[in-house]
DNA sequence: CATAATTAATATGTACTACATATTTACAAA
DNA sequence: TTTGTAAATATGTAGTACATATTAATTATG
């Protein structure tokens, strides 16, 4: 006899892709297939409806997705063409702690510790006194002002300024981007401990100590952080 | 006498948002001040068209990139909902390394480095003995297939396995999502030669050797990307 | 002849209409 | 109670029309 557990798990949803996800995807593949370059213009949008037999309206639903993503930019009558979109814009646009899950949220939080750690090495390749100068003046900022209103803002000073001088702006707004949903899940745990390590400590680490210093000072400021993650691991 | 210098440094470009793009932003900002959770139901297109006071057609092209970055879901007569995005769909949509800028593929290729070198504390949190056991399974194939022919299709599968290990899928695809990028840039360079640590090296660390030691091998095995980084940011 | 002004041509942006289709709901039938 | 049927409805798609901005061509003008 048959046994008919969670159907679910043996039927596949039937996959309805639209026009438009069609669309989109052979889109894609024409430009690759053709090896369009930025700045190289599109075929008028009548004719990439035709060749494709779809309305210009579904044409217009895919080419409306490519240029949100920065794909494609067009200009009234000269037509599209191709250009280098930006790459954190697509994931700009989904971060928003409210609607993505609770795993996805959880990856996103270890993902932030995971760059601080991480970013040691290219930090210190473009180490100058100048920036460690302007990082000091920062940390030595967050002592003036009242330390529970303006925590939030002092910490992304100072971890924003970090990025800023490894040089790599495309990291500096990528964990931009991740202070949101960094901040909303400690708000749902209520947690706000510092570690033991202040912004100051590392300042001092950066003027003297060896990356290896830096990135033990990183993890002990980090290090609720890293407690927190592991009592939830168990 | 005025001095006419770059232009376009002096002139902002012109905004011409499209009305898709409006709409898009109107949208978002709706779902927001409402408070749509995922899964709630969504007005219908026409009601949503005539209280923005747009065509069905521009509403759509909206609806279309949001439907694209899965965060409307909708079907045939029930309408639509409100769902949780992918957080990394929208990234992958762009990641061709023949379409974006060298500097973002440069931020892209380093990013990459830094999330190898930040990974040992999440790493740690999560290690056991049956994983390192496959870890090393992987690594021990490597020595038998031909190195030079296989030899990516084992970086990827090591690497890709540290991240398994770490437990954290959102960081595996983003580190998978890297590898075109990644590639893309060495092969630019000419340049596959391996550091001194080998896999085998790093498996043997994390059986017996501490978070600092995995650190100090990634970095040693990675030494020639960082090698190659060094020299181009004199 | 060179520059400025005008006109024509064209591709995109937007609106509107129409209809097929899938899905829900309600109801009827077995 | 389940199954089958019919009506209602929201989305998916096609097609037409036109405004607008921009380019190209043409004419006017000094």
């Amino acid at each position: 006899m048959a046994i008919i557990g969670d159907l679910s798990l043996d039927l596949d949803k039937i996959s309805s892709d639209t026009m438009a996800d069609v669309v989109e995807m052979r889109l894609r593949d024409y430009f690759k297939k053709k090896s369009f370059k930025p700045g190289d213009a599109l075929p008028k949008e009548q004719e990439l409806a035709d060749a494709l037999g779809v309305s210009r309206n579904v044409l217009r639903e895919a080419l409306s997705r490519l240029r949100m993503l920065g794909m494609v930019e067009t200009k009234k009558k000269r037509g599209m063409i191709l250009s280098s979109p930006d790459v954190l814009g697509g994931f700009e646009r989904v971060l928003d702690p409210l609607i993505i899950s609770a795993d996805a949220l959880q990856d996103l939080f270890e993902l932030r510790l995971i760059l601080e750690m991480g970013l040691a090495d290219v930090l210190y390749l473009n180490l100058n006194d100048q920036s460690i100068h302007e990082l000091e003046m920062i940390a030595n900022n967050e002592k003036k002002k009242n330390k529970e209103i303006f925590r939030i803002a002092n910490e992304i000073a100072f971890h924003g300024k970090l990025y800023e001088m490894a040089g790599n702006d495309t990291v500096k707004r990528f964990q931009h981007m991740l202070l949101p949903v960094f901040g909303f899940v400690l708000q749902l745990e209520n947690e706000f401990v510092s570690g033991k390590v202040t912004h100051l400590d590392l300042v001092e680490i950066l003027k003297s100590g060896t990356k290896d210093d830096f990135r033990n000072g990183m993890y002990d400021h980090l290090k609720p952080h890293f407690d927190r993650l592991e009592a939830i691991k168990k």
